[in-house]
DNA sequence: CGTACCGTTGAGGTGAGTCAAAGTAAGTGG
DNA sequence: CCACTTACTTTGACTCACCTCAACGGTACG
């Protein structure tokens, strides 16, 4: 490892380039050490899986390149997803600490490059680091859980307002600023995934998206997506837009 | 204090004699002393709230008696109830390690009484003791959150399901063993909350139950149900009775 | 160039919501 | 103890958003 790295830098994990926002910014520099030697970094290729459903937590994981979908099946067989993750973000640890199998399957979007942290290394990290604890502590908190992350299958809210929702909350990751208050989007998804996420059927969905597009609001080619006035976007789900 | 009380016995907390299933199992005999000068003792009144969603935390409450609603009005204005909390549990711990506003509204559906570990407490509880802390890492880990706590709320289910669904994960709480394998139930339950819990609107909730009622599954008084046969309820929801 | 998956379209059914009104229970005050 | 208010519960009629099933066109990929 070079010398002449600063404790800064070396606070930094070689892979992900994290900032001061994720659970590891808390680490010691010989802990970031540890990480860096211990991860195992495995590529993906679209559709792969990361973890299943039932499987043994093996340590929690850093999506540090790639789009991942978490979706489970539940009891009555039907398939949700709840959670989109992307390059920055950690997944897997709420199994972790529950000290359970897993409660979803992570399924690759696209190609994509996850680090696990093994379970070894995450108790050493712990046991030496109450930031570190605290940390994960606030992010389990805060995190709606394997139930409904997006707060798009609520009952009573029509699905061209959900669909409209998920696409507000994907902006950030996939959404690219055009002329005007226009966006176009480039989703890693298929329409399954959108219904899965908004808790409807593919069909419905397609017929949803006919609906948005006939109203001018956002046209679709396959996963690309144009959405010529973000505020009408806005408007239906009639919330105003944060600044 | 009672100097002949053994330290097993020391560390059970005045007010709730918990088991060794609680978070508080993992404490020293100097911090059950710290918890039981430091707590707060409060009775709410049947319809009472314990904390207001938005509300800042104030610390963790732990139920000693009675019942405890936990729901919330999500952004389109609807009311969702995610858990229902008794004697011997904690509420508000979320919110607190969230570091972050109450997501949620606690009510008092009986007459009970609860006690508030305050911030400060808890901080200097956890702060000596990782135990502790991996203790609460894995109940929130665990619990699914201010979302679909109880999985009732899932789409294509039908209510009737869901209904039955609700009273099968109430049955350890509020069932009665009769004749047979007869299961009688006193719910605190308005027929509004119980829409609230499964995600329908009372109307609903209502019909639904007459239907029940129909084909001699659970038979409603009011809060009292009766339910002649056990198996009959998980026929319904077409999962095997666990042993 | 076929196989498999994804996406679209149509027809038809229905579960649960909405609205409105009446009935019932529960608590309050004179 | 009764009159009154307030909240909870039930019932009915109506509507519709979404599901289901089924068929077909597109597109990707070996």
């Amino acid at each position: 490892m070079d010398e002449s790295l600063t404790s800064r830098q070396l606070t930094k994990c070689d892979e992900c380039r994290f900032g001061a926002h994720i659970e590891w910014s808390e680490l010691e520099t010989s802990d970031v050490e540890l990480l860096n030697t211990t991860r195992r970094t495995r590529s993906h290729r679209r559709g792969g899986t990361i973890f299943n459903q039932d499987d043994e937590p093996q340590g929690i994981y850093c999506v540090s390149g790639g789009y991942v979908l978490l979706w489970r099946i539940d009891a009555f067989g039907n398939e949700t997803a709840f959670g989109l993750v992307g390059p920055g973000e950690r997944i897997g640890y709420r199994s972790y600490f529950a000290e359970d199998r897993h409660a979803a399957t992570a399924r690759a979007l696209t190609d994509c490059q996850v680090c696990l942290v093994p379970s070894r290394t995450m108790r050493r990290l712990l046991d030496g680091n109450p930031a570190l604890v605290r940390r994960f502590l606030r992010t389990l908190a805060r995190d709606p859980g394997p139930s409904d992350g997006l707060l798009l299958r609520a009952h009573q809210v029509p699905i061209r307002v959900r669909l409209v929702s998920l696409l507000l909350i994907l902006r950030d990751r996939f959404g690219v600023r055009g002329p005007d208050d226009s966006v176009e989007f480039n989703l890693p998804l298929a329409r399954q995934d959108i219904a899965a996420l908004v808790g409807a059927r593919a069909e419905t969905v397609t017929r949803t998206i006919k609906e948005l597009e006939e109203d001018g609001i956002a046209i679709f080619h396959g996963r690309h997506v144009d959405v010529p006035h973000l505020d009408q976007l806005y408007e239906i789900v009639g919330i105003d837009e944060p600044v």
